[in-house]
DNA sequence: AATGAATGAGGGTTCATTCAT
DNA sequence: TATGAATGAACCCTCATTCAT
């Protein structure tokens, strides 16, 4: 009949949740890390530092460098495909404003959450081949209904101009970075 | 079969020979081996190995590893300039036929330099603070005309596009690209 | 289905029990997994892992690795020693029939230890220096019999025969291993 | 016609030499530790620190620790070899003076490379996989003349007597080892 | 100009061990 | 008693770069 002290299953929770707050700014402070500096010139140790943990800690919750990264990557990407099924499927079969959804949500995204476009696809990245398989992630979705090419072309399009937006918002009206995407997005199609 | 032959000025063309020979052959072996591995995964010595000669010797031909890169790059990019003042300049005010133009320039040049577009612009490159100079150096050739964020768009687009052209051509027909571009190119402009 | 009943000594005992529970499963593990893998390629984790509790656990039950695998050597060995105590002792003052009784205890064990036979002195045991511990032990025993060199050299004999047949019995006739045996030990005395 | 004021081509044997002698710097080095306190004890930081050069001018020379070791203990094995060939074979068909031809040999051994047998085969060698590996290549050789049994057996006695012997050479009358060794070996031949 | 052995800082990773719960 | 997250020392190994020849 031992009743806990405390409540439940609390005995178990409790390093449950210290390891996902461990976790938690491990991942924090890799994206702080990844953003400034790319994924080449981060260390493990650095991350681990950055998290206030000892280097090994770093290996009890990620294989390696490269699956935090990845894993920040697709989440990334993940989201922002939710954002686009919420406001640009509703749209289908209106070209215009199904256009401007999608350049607004890829500028918003871009305002969002800089750092993790910075990371993935900034200068410096060092990261192409997993930033790539993300934009390879995006022509897939668009290959049906554009065809490779132009879908290529899109996703070029997209990730150099939101990238290029997270990192200095504000070197053009929002109007017209959001009018370029438009048109380009509309072009050939009519 | 180098018999001195000690006349002219040939005491002093010899070396002067030799020495553009090694760092030609260092050049080509750099050129091959970051267009196969991207430039993180290739060594100082690796390359030296390639051009068949000793690893200091790499050093009294370039700084680093991220000269010689640097340096292929941006000659890949200056042929490219050339190109597009030969075919695209003169037909200024002809939007279609510049656009056309402009479009076989680069889908040609990816054809003809592919080992350098993909060393540059490519899926595992890391190189993208290098790659990233070279496109920006091309948005700041398009600005005057076409404003940021347009200039931006169609950067991304082109370096996006002809990578994928490079790594792959024939995925799709060569027409379908070019006019996928011209579209895009134009668009907005009408 | 554990209820607390709360007569006699078994509240004291209950944990008691449970605590030998672990503390076997955790030499269990241990065995099979040195036999498998030797000292150096098994980690405290590995054994607590086989064991199925945690890792710091290991802890409360050994101090270190070595120490288990120390007991679990010395263990084996204070077994074969009762064996040959209760075989082999009787028939003193009769050679063949106790060099025939040594012999069969020898090869019986390793037949029936074989798991431990080769944790202790196969190869990649890297566990010399406790193995060596054992054979030490051994030729100890041997040596106010036998003389320093001959007991180092049967023992050499044993521990080699021994644990060739613990890695495969059968790659030899069974009694012709026991007649090298039983010639080898009777040599030079006659 | 330029002669080299050096002789020949001093130029490119000069490095090979020095590159030589760091090579067997690094030998001793080992040679030396490995005796001292087994393969698992040492590092690569430990050998070239022993040998006066920097930590990665190991890796320059040998893959790894473990090859290195291998390399001692094959090379040990081989002279051990030469020496039977040399001084055991001529006797074939007089079983006594092979015998102690043979027992010379392996007590010789001892004696001249103490340093080697208690590294590959002494207590705490750690050694076993590789030190097994040069015992079974003993036994292959026995085989065909004397059985595996009989093989296993007087290398397991021969190892263990010659390990003994090096590390404590005087803890028994030499004469007393060899007369051990030959009736062994000859027991059960008559 | 070329060689190539050597350097040594520094990154990635493991794992025995501790300790708060 | 048991847990398991965390620690951090220590190891292995690579590679850009130097320098005596």
């Amino acid at each position: 009949m031992s009743v806990s002290v405390r409540g439940g299953d609390s005995r178990s929770r409790a390093p449950e949740r210290a390891r996902a707050a461990t976790r938690a700014r491990l991942r924090a402070g890799a994206r702080r890390l990844f953003a400034e500096r790319g994924l080449h010139a981060v260390t493990s140790h650095d991350i681990a530092e950055a998290a206030g943990v000892a280097a090994g800690t770093f290996y009890l919750h990620f294989r390696d460098k490269h699956e935090l990264f990845r894993e920040l990557v697709f989440e990334a990407l993940a989201e922002l495909e939710r954002r686009i099924d919420v406001s640009v499927h509703p749209l289908i079969g209106q070209p215009e404003p199904a256009a401007r959804a999608r350049a607004e949500v890829l500028l918003g995204f871009a305002e969002d959450h800089g750092e993790l476009v910075r990371m993935a696809f900034g200068r410096g990245s060092e990261a192409a081949s997993v930033g790539a398989d993300a934009l390879d992630h995006m022509v897939a979705r668009l290959e049906p209904d554009h065809g490779a090419a132009r879908a290529q072309a899109l996703v070029g399009m997209w990730a150099r101009i939101v990238t290029w937006w997270a990192e200095s918002p504000g070197r053009a009206p929002r109007e017209t970075v959001l009018q370029t995407m438009i048109d380009l997005q509309l072009s050939g199609v009519r």
